[in-house]
DNA sequence: ACAAAGCATTACATATTTATGACAGTCGCA
DNA sequence: TGCGACTGTCATAAATATGTAATGCTTTGT
């Protein structure tokens, strides 16, 4: 997946050769060498994940750490630190800024490649790569397709085409199973940040969503929470109250 | 397929015996005698995969192999590690410094070789230059030939001739069957790196990959995926949903 | 039952992404 | 040096996806 990452770091040598191993292994990579200059690119471009490094020139590293936690828009954000110290209190410390994960220079690039995967295995299920697989639906990120299957007959397949949108929709909403979204959620994580798109958009495009998947007799999958947003249920609620 | 390998051994006996064999498999064969000159070496030439002895004079093994994953530029060369001993924790160590595989002497030189083409087939498939076969179309690395037939009468084949670019596009798409690659991607592993060529470049070439294979009733091998990019794919997903 | 609010559906103009054909520069080789 | 094969880029056509607005339906609260 096109997973955009950023990396803050001051030492343009350790900075040039994580960007490299990132880029090579599919990455979007931003790079920051300050605090001043992170925010600033944030504010053009949400990343997917942010690797900072413990010790910075302006602001030490846990206080940007902390500052993106405490922003509505950028909380979310998986957050790796890179400290060449090995003392425990660093790890503590970036850990209680809320860092997802942290890792000790020097490190090899398959170990950041693999705590990078972890994370956003973790906390953003939609950027792995992993097949999803819920109520006859199988969707695989690698290939890009969608097969469906009847559940009492798992035998025979059908495959059906989205669009772009379409698809990625699908996927987020299958990551995060049976939870709500609004629908400035589903902009903001679909569509991407600093949209500025209707509300009402998104109705439409789960409309098309729907299209689709009742053509192939999967129409409670995609459900409307009233007030709220959507949501994808394996759960059936279609005859609960009467 | 041409692959370059450098043999990092300090014993002149097992350097020229491991040389020669490989070079009668069809290698092209760098000898090191120490870890030094393993990097001059890779500097001027980027082996596709290096064999490397745990115990060297200068540097031991690992580290260079440490060095070798850290660097950008050479991180994703498979490593085999050679061990006289036998001790178990050889094994662990080298694995963790990222060899992709060991063997330990003596060993036998069909047993080297057949390590090798398994570890080119696990990280490089496109590297290895085993015959492909997929959905009527037969593609020859060694030869450098592709044949193609009906796939409900493979009795008749014929040739088709492709420019360099396009046979090294069609051997990694079928290489990599069914997996979508973006453009950046394709010109990343099929063109070599850091080039600097327009995006769309790819769809011409792509174009000129179909054209040929149209022109034998393989058009659907070769798909789009809009907003994504391109796959090869044997399976049919043309009129999935009616 | 009625009005208001929220959602579904459709149609459509526009924007975006691909496909395609043409062209010019390069390189190897006769 | 000249020819031919091969490449990368562009312009344009074709295909398809997208956002919005208008309209009709449902649910909710009174």
């Amino acid at each position: 997946m096109a997973v955009t990452i950023l990396v803050v770091e001051d030492e343009p040598a350790i900075q040039e050769l994580i960007s490299l191993n990132l880029k090579r292994a599919g990455h979007m990579v931003l790079c920051a060498d300050n605090a001043e200059q992170a925010k600033q690119l944030i504010n053009n471009v949400l990343p997917d994940l942010v690797l900072l490094d413990w010790m910075l020139p302006d602001t030490t590293g846990i206080e940007l750490a902390r500052r993106l936690r405490r922003e509505a828009r950028t909380k979310s954000i998986p957050i790796i630190m890179l400290t060449a110290r090995v003392q425990e209190n660093d790890k503590i410390s970036g850990l209680e800024a809320g860092a997802d994960d942290y890792i000790t220079k020097p490190f090899s690039p398959r170990e950041l490649i693999a705590r990078i995967k972890a994370v956003l295995r973790r906390r953003l299920p939609e950027m792995s790569d992993e097949i999803i697989e819920l109520g006859g639906l199988k969707l695989d990120p690698t290939t890009h397709r969608v097969h469906v299957y009847a559940l009492d007959d798992p035998s025979k397949t059908t495959e059906i085409t989205l669009g772009p949108t379409e698809f990625r929709l699908l996927h987020y909403l299958m990551a995060y199973k049976e939870r709500v979204h609004t629908r400035a959620q589903l902009l903001d994580r679909v569509w991407g940040d600093h949209v500025f798109i209707e509300d009402r958009t998104v109705d439409v495009h789960i409309r098309r969503l729907r299209k689709i998947l009742e053509a192939v007799d999967k129409e409670n999958l995609v459900q409307t929470v009233r007030g709220t947003g959507y949501r994808f249920s394996v759960e059936f609620d279609e005859e609960s109250v009467e």
